[in-house]
RNA sequence: GGCCCGAUGGCAGAGUGGUGAUGCAGCGGCCUGCAAAGCCGUUAACAGCGGUUCGAUUCCGCUUCGGGCCUCCA
């Protein structure tokens, strides 16, 4: 068996791999709140989850991935009311847009996708076991969870509550016995979402639905819970409090992992900064393959510098890749360097790498690595295409690039046979006004031995 | 104010107590009618100052700078 190392955020150290149940790995992963497009920043935990469902799926048998929607939300109900539509149609629309940069970003789809509002009795049932067991109490309409009640709380996050409350820059709410307790239920007016519960119609707080989905799809125990590097506190702390007080257990779940922020100039992107690009509109430029690539390039838990220019080196980088693989389907050979490689944490720049090592023996003439190059980056998601689909394809919405290039592909090998002709009669300014032609409609001639290939860039 | 992390060549980004990461860019050559692609070769870095050591980019300390969490956030 592989070893898989892997940073777990609870203990500050890399450890070994040692999952509940080897039959069944069950891992966890927070999904959007779906109020707008996903940013690049919410792309990046998408892609190294995946990466690591992947790589799980060679080590054990079966994994079930499960990653949560959640679309109940006060930055929904904001958000609704300011584009004055329901908020069902805000949340169906952007799902929608999401299911579609996510698969568009080469993703496998989770095995379950819960959402949050389809598991509000199961919400409501842990919150009252919460209440009956004394870790819960109700103030003021709200029911709160009490985090003196809990003595492992700020495990996660490294920091004790007494840290927390001298370093608060949040006003108390009064209604709260302690300074860190946080909501499990509040009231909703009549114009907002609300189901009706023991404490009132209203509507449960951010932490609750992660805690009943998990437990409902993977159990009270799993292996790996996993997020985005701000989720740590409050999110996953509150989620442990909740789970272990309301499922009577040490541990939610074995493994917490954490990935590094998408950073632009230096800086956290964010969507209170306004600095970040949405999936949706990089698209318009970019294959999806190749933001995949760029978020690959830094380890996991490292800051990723995101640019343009990012981009535009994946998808160079990519279409080495694909040059060196052309012609080839992918089968069971997989590289053991490779996955070795991504045992180490995730380890994905040492994965690329050793994926242009095996492009380098490709192109030097040794097919067995060309092969294991196609089978190998399939662990990484990227490769999945043909080398014909690379070049000659992008998954664009509307684009000026692609608007200028417009040329079909008849046209193309139209024009590369007059060039052909043009050569044979040794027409060489006839032949290079052609490959100008077409390099100006975005289009790079390649010739081969035997014949021309075009590449779309 | 409390807590935490980082600093590697032009850019991105691995790694290591004593040889080359890798990609993109650059330079020289081969190939080509010329290109493109590919191949061969090559330039170039470990923030600063101390300490440990035969030897430190790597371990320790300090300084400077940058970033993050403590509030919605991936």
């Amino acid at each position: 068996m592989i070893k898989l190392n892997l940073y777990n955020t609870l203990q500050r150290r890399i450890s070994i791999f040692q999952p509940i149940d080897q039959n069944n790995v069950r891992i966890y992963a927070c999904g959007p709140t779906v109020y707008d497009f996903i940013h690049i920043g919410n792309a990046r935990p998408l892609v190294v989850f995946d990466v690591l469902v992947r790589l799980l799926r060679i080590i054990y048998p079966k994994v079930t991935y499960v990653r949560n929607i959640t679309d109940i939300d006060d930055k929904i109900n904001k958000r609704a009311i300011e584009k004055k539509i329901t908020i069902s149609e805000l949340t169906n629309e952007t799902i929608k847009n999401f299911h579609k940069d996510a698969l568009t970003l080469g993703n496998l789809k989770p095995d379950f996708e819960p959402k949050a509002t389809d598991h509000i009795s199961e919400m409501i049932e842990m919150i009252q076991t919460l209440i009956s067991n004394g870790f819960a109490y109700f103030s003021s309409g709200n029911v709160l969870f009490a985090v003196e009640k809990y003595k492992n709380y700020g495990a996660l996050s490294g920091r004790s509550l007494d840290e927390m409350i001298s370093g608060s820059r949040v006003e108390v709410a009064d209604y709260k016995e302690n300074p860190g307790d946080f909501i499990l239920w509040k009231p909703s007016s009549e114009n907002l979402p609300g189901w009706d519960s023991p404490w009132g119609r209203g509507r449960p707080g951010w932490h609750i639905e992660c805690s009943a989905m998990s437990k409902k799809y993977l159990g009270s125990q799993f292996d790996i819970h996993a997020g985005g590097l701000d989720l740590i506190f409050p999110h996953h702390e509150n989620e442990i409090a909740q789970s272990c007080c309301a499922n009577n257990s040490d541990i939610m779940a074995n493994y917490w992992l954490h990935n590094g922020y998408v950073t632009s100039d230096g800086e956290k992107m964010s969507k209170s900064l306004g600095n970040f690009a949405t999936i949706n509109n990089l698209l318009l430029n970019f294959r999806g393959e190749a933001i995949r690539y760029a978020l690959m390039q830094a380890q996991y838990r490292a800051p990723l510098s995101f640019s343009k220019k990012s981009l535009d080196e994946a998808t160079k980088s990519l279409s080495r890749l694909y040059r060196a693989t052309e012609g080839l389907e992918v089968n069971d050979g997989q590289d053991t360097q490779l996955i070795y490689n991504l045992c180490d944490d995730l380890n994905s720049p040492k994965a690329l790498a050793r994926l242009h090592y095996l492009a380098d023996e490709a192109n030097k003439g040794s097919k067995e690595c060309a092969q294991k190059l196609k089978n190998s980056s399939n662990i990484l998601g990227i490769l999945c295409n043909s080398t014909d689909e690379w070049f000659k394809f992008r998954e664009v919405n509307s684009n000026d690039k692609t608007e200028n290039a417009t040329i079909t592909e008849k046209e193309i090998d139209e024009l590369i046979i007059k060039r052909k002709i043009a050569k044979e009669n040794k027409e060489f300014e006839k032949a290079d006004q052609i490959r100008e032609l077409l390099l100006e409609k975005n289009i790079q001639l390649e010739d081969k031995p035997d014949r021309t290939v075009w590449r779309r860039f």
